[in-house]
This record gives structure tokens, C-alpha cells and sequence, in this order.
DNA sequence: GAGATAATTGCAAGTGACTTGCAATTACTT
DNA sequence: AAGTAATTGCAAGTCACTTGCAATTATCTC
């Protein structure tokens, strides 16, 4: 996604910890826990799926809103925009880049693996742009849908 | 982008009135200023740029929303998504498909002509997929900013 | 490690984009 | 031209997201 990205996926309690240290941002469990659904269950959540999977009083909703929008501002996630009236966020995994295809049905959503975009992205580099990132998604019936 | 067109972009009063009738719509005042706005001036706009563009009295915030809506139903429009707290909307040009890049520093958006998703898109259609539609779209900063 | 300082959090109230109920107006049908 | 159906204005409502502030928790400094 253009954008340098200095980590990898976190995988122990302590990797966790540093992590979210390396960012720049103090260590809350809150932050660990969120880190975590992102983390272990990538799919791309809304804050309010995030927090529904939350242990409960873990944190407040706005913390949820909070700590993604601090997320997103060091490049940990980011944002993928459907045709919804929320923002869903995703773990922002250099080594998986990839899109998806949600169904307008059904809403079930798969990852597209392919990914064809960084020649173009080099491209508007040539052409002056920095700091680039894309987002691709698309629409469509899924088979199952398109059958029924 | 996919999904069926047997328009064309309209160019005379007469054809902006056929045009919103064959689309299975009612004629009114509104909905030709506000399609005119979208055919003329064709960036991706947002409800409330759209109304500011309007002559007085033209009519209710509320009736650009409801117009809008009723435009991407009958898939007159697409929304555009970026990163902003809003939904933009661009009027569906068969014969003029594109893209993106927004500056992240000055917002300023400029529109990337290649498109190599057709092929992309029919893949998707051989799994099974169908009335697929993609949205792409670049963020980052431009020439200008990059070097100020 | 204790205390000072700075950042984070919970709660409740506030925004802002978008929607909706309803009565009045306007468009379409015949 | 009258009757029916759709659209509109207005005001109130909804929903995702934000924010002010006091209390809590993390980090820094000695």
C-alpha cells in the first residue's frame, strides 16, 4: 500500500506490547485488546463489531473510536469503505495485501488475493505523488446469491 | 463498471427530460438541476456541494439526498467513497470510466483515465459473480504539496 | 519504587450526515 | 380537467462518530 511499513504481525503477549510501544502509543489494555481482534480475526470490522467482541467492560465504545482512529493515524490499520454508512478497519499486514468483493445480497464478504496495483502506484510515484495507498473493493452478486 | 447502461450521456433539455423518465423516474425541477450539476460538471460531489450549486430556492437539502438516492438506484450515479465523513457522487459515464487520486494534504483530486479492471472483472464474472461493479481509489500526497 | 507528569478513559452531551413522517404541492394517468 | 400517485418542504429523528471534563492509569524522573 506505498506507505512504509517498519513491522510485522505481532504474535506473542510481548510482540503485542511492543508493538503498540513502537507506534508511539502507551500500552492500555484496551489497545491490546483491540490490537487482537484485529490481529487474530482480520476481517475488515466496523468499531462496533469490534466492540461487541470486546470482553465485556473492557472499554467504553468511545474508546473503541478512539484507539481506531490512533490505529489508523500510525499506519497499523486501515479504513475499507463499502457502500455502508460506517467505516470498517482492517490489520494493515504488508506481507497480505489484498481486496474484496462484498455481496450486495447477501453482504458476505471474500478476499481477493490478487494484486496488480503497485506498478501503477509506482507509476503516479514517477509522476511526483508520495505516500500512496489504494483501496480497491468490489460489488456484486455472489454465485450463491446470483442462484437463489 | 459492470452493470448495464443503455444510456448515454444526456445533452439537450429534451434528452435530460428522457433521460430521468427512461431511467423509471418522475420529471421534476429538482432532479434535472441536480442531474445537469452531476453531467456538467462532473466531479465527485457530495449532497451538500450538489445543493450549494442549486439557485435558490431550487429546493430542501432533503430532496438532493432523496434525489441522490434514487439516482445510484437506477444506477444513474456511483458513489464515491474516500476518506471523509461523506458519501461523493459522480454521474455514470459508460464511455468515460475512471478513477481517483486525492491529495491527503490539499484534498485536491484529480482523475486517473486507465482502466485495466474490466479483465479483472471478468474473472469474478466466470467464478460466478454477476452485476459486479468496482470502486478504486488513490490517496496520497500530491507533486505540489510533496514539494512545499 | 514513589511521586510527579502526561496520556487515556468513561460518561454524557454534542456533531454532522443523512433519513423520515406528514401535510401540501406537483406530476402523471385517462 | 379531474383523480390518483409521486414528490416536496419542513421539522424532528436517527446513527455513526466526536468531544469536554473529571477520574483513572500509564510513563517519566529521581
Amino acid at each position: 500500500m506505498g506507505k512504509e511499513h517498519h513491522h510485522h504481525k505481532p504474535r506473542t503477549a510481548e510482540e503485542y506490547k511492543q508493538f503498540i510501544k513502537n507506534a508511539g502509543l502507551s500500552f492500555t489494555k484496551p489497545r491490546l485488546a483491540i490490537l487482537e481482534i484485529l490481529v487474530r480475526d482480520h476481517g475488515p470490522f466496523s468499531a462496533d463489531e469490534i466492540f461487541k467482541k470486546l470482553p465485556e467492560k473492557m472499554c467504553d465504545l468511545a474508546t473503541v473510536f478512539r484507539t481506531l482512529k490512533q490505529f489508523k493515524e500510525k499506519n497499523l490499520i486501515n479504513p475499507v469503505k463499502f457502500d455502508e454508512d460506517f467505516t470498517r478497519y482492517e490489520f494493515n499486514d504488508p506481507h497480505h495485501h489484498h481486496h474484496h468483493i462484498i455481496c450486495t445480497q447477501c453482504q458476505k464478504m471474500q478476499t481477493i488475493e490478487d494484486c496488480f496495483l503497485e506498478q501503477f502506484e509506482k507509476k503516479l510515484q514517477k509522476m511526483g505523488f508520495r505516500e500512496i495507498s489504494h483501496s480497491l473493493e468490489f460489488q456484486g452478486v455472489c454465485p450463491r446469491c446470483a442462484n437463489a
